[in-house]
DNA sequence: CATATATGTCAATAACACTGACATATAATT
DNA sequence: AATTATATGTCAGTGTTATTGACATATATG
């Protein structure tokens, strides 16, 4: 059996319902597919996923305070602490206090951090230049504002950004 | 700070590889917010993400072998086996026979099933209804067509489904 | 000074994945 | 008929990532 399931929706023009399961199901598989080679890699360095999206983000958005990532990736300051006090041993990623609120422990990533990121991302790059590519501006541009429209609203009124 | 990040494309045209990067952020921001609700539901029953996928598949593809669920999932038969024995003793899934190759059990949503996968898959199709109705069609064509171009090709040949 | 925020840590627990090993039933092949 | 392969299931052990709850320190804000 081929991935992309293709065995009901064959002869009836596909109705609304069956459109938007459709959907859920290759966002299903393209997530999958995104994260596998990452994940191949990641095992190497005894990292796990989690360790990837923090390295992702710190490399995205330099200086980034920890409750800046605790609201991206939702998930609890014990959870990402373990994962984050493990790269910083490591020498992947460090911490500067910050300027105005000293409070604040800004991330970076490490010129060793910027390779690990780069390894990572390799895959996921050409994966979306390739479909990017091929498929064109204008599906892109669908593409993006499909993906947008998916993503929720800020919780509460936001602090501001 | 809101959830989409806009930090640093700002002023300057952005380049291809910010415009990848923009891409990989915000799929996984979409797949983060599709999976939080139904994640929130899941923990009323005791269930996980992986029983809602094997509920989706099942009652999206009836009489799916569970080699073919393996394939789908790329999980090992170890990690299906538990969720997939939790969901037939609590009655959502039902195992029979296959007729022509009586070694499978080919599987299906009981009515319970049924009931929790559109209960689990409600948030989820509101949301694509809502992204592809604010879309449009063409938008939703483009990112069908993003989509379907990132996922992987079968691993082998394929057993000819 | 009181309170809130940003961060960190300890402990216990759960979900979900993994590897390895072994078993049974049935199908396909020789 | 015997061998090999496939489909499924189970037991045992392990690791990553998440959770909740409790508590601590440093700093900012009122």
């Amino acid at each position: 059996m081929d991935t992309p399931l293709t065995d009901q929706p064959d002869d009836a023009a596909p109705d609304a319902e069956e459109e938007l399961r459709a959907g859920m199901e290759h966002l299903f598989f393209a997530y999958r597919d995104f994260i596998a080679q990452p994940d191949r890699i990641l095992t190497e360095y005894g990292f796990g996923r989690a360790h990837h999206r923090v390295i992702f983000f710190v490399g995205r958005y330099p200086g980034m305070a920890v409750r800046q990532l605790l609201d991206i990736l939702q998930i609890t300051k014990q959870s990402l602490s373990r994962v984050l006090r493990q790269l910083i041993r490591e020498g992947y990623v460090e911490q500067r206090q910050g300027e105005t609120d000293r409070r604040q422990r800004r991330l970076y990533l490490t010129r060793q951090g910027a390779e690990l990121e780069r390894r990572l991302s390799e895959d996921q790059r050409r994966r979306f230049a390739r479909a990017y590519g091929t498929a064109g501006p204008d599906a892109v541009h669908g593409f993006r504002t499909v993906l947008d429209l998916m993503i929720s609203g800020p919780p509460k009124g936001g602090s501001g950004g």
